[in-house]
DNA sequence: TCAACGTTTCAAGTATTATTGAAATAATGG
DNA sequence: CCATTATTTCAATAATACTTGAAACGTTGA
């Protein structure tokens, strides 16, 4: 991963609507979950949760496939691990701080 | 750390000057780095250094410290693992996958 | 094939953010 | 106190992003 792909994917969650869908297609793990119960979830039209999905996608953090009438978005969990990664390794240099956040679940 | 302080954090670091800043002053550590020294290496004029700088410390990445004439920046570590430890705990449920980059350096 | 459903695309308006250079502020040494 | 240095603020412009409703698209079942 690397600096624009990590770049694309702070932007990308740096928005309510797009943090709080990650945090539910999080929720629904390999299953995912349709664009229009996604709006649903996170109170958004429809044609804003097709933006914001889009957004999310092209920065790599969900995927799309198609079953059916719907279309099933699912958390890209390597992404999204990827994007902490660099955060972790090459940006913060492994620095003691930022590494207890992860070891140590409710640290932070 | 709360939503909307995470989502400041995220957006203070989706963009590359600011990015590079923080990775630079990563490397410099407690030392730290005046806004002149930060502009320099991060190749953007010393007003554009200071509005980015401003935004980084207002999203509490980084903090500031007059030393005479100069103002010493600094990493503020535990915010950045805050926001990452968010991501981690909060957002992706602890995630093996997600788990995976902080534990194992060099994974993604 | 046609109607219905889920989803995406589009256009317009609004808002937020980035960039630049110039002016203003703050602190120090002479 | 004044000149110098470091930094921030300001104003104007440009670019990017968000929201909304309507229209268009693709898929399925009758």
């Amino acid at each position: 991963m690397d600096e624009s792909q990590v770049i694309d994917a702070l932007g990308a969650l740096a928005q309510e609507t797009r943090l709080r869908i990650l945090r539910f297609l999080v929720t629904k793990g390999s299953d995912g979950a349709s664009a229009g119960e996604i709006g649903e979830a996170v109170d958004a039209a429809s044609s804003r949760a097709s933006f914001h999905l889009s957004t999310l996608a092209n920065a790599g953090l969900v995927t799309a496939e198609r079953k059916s009438r719907h279309i099933i978005y699912r958390v890209n969990f390597d992404a999204v691990g990827g994007m902490i990664g660099y955060l972790i390794n090459d940006c913060c240099g492994n620095h003691q701080a930022v590494i207890a956040c992860c070891q140590i679940p409710g640290k932070c």
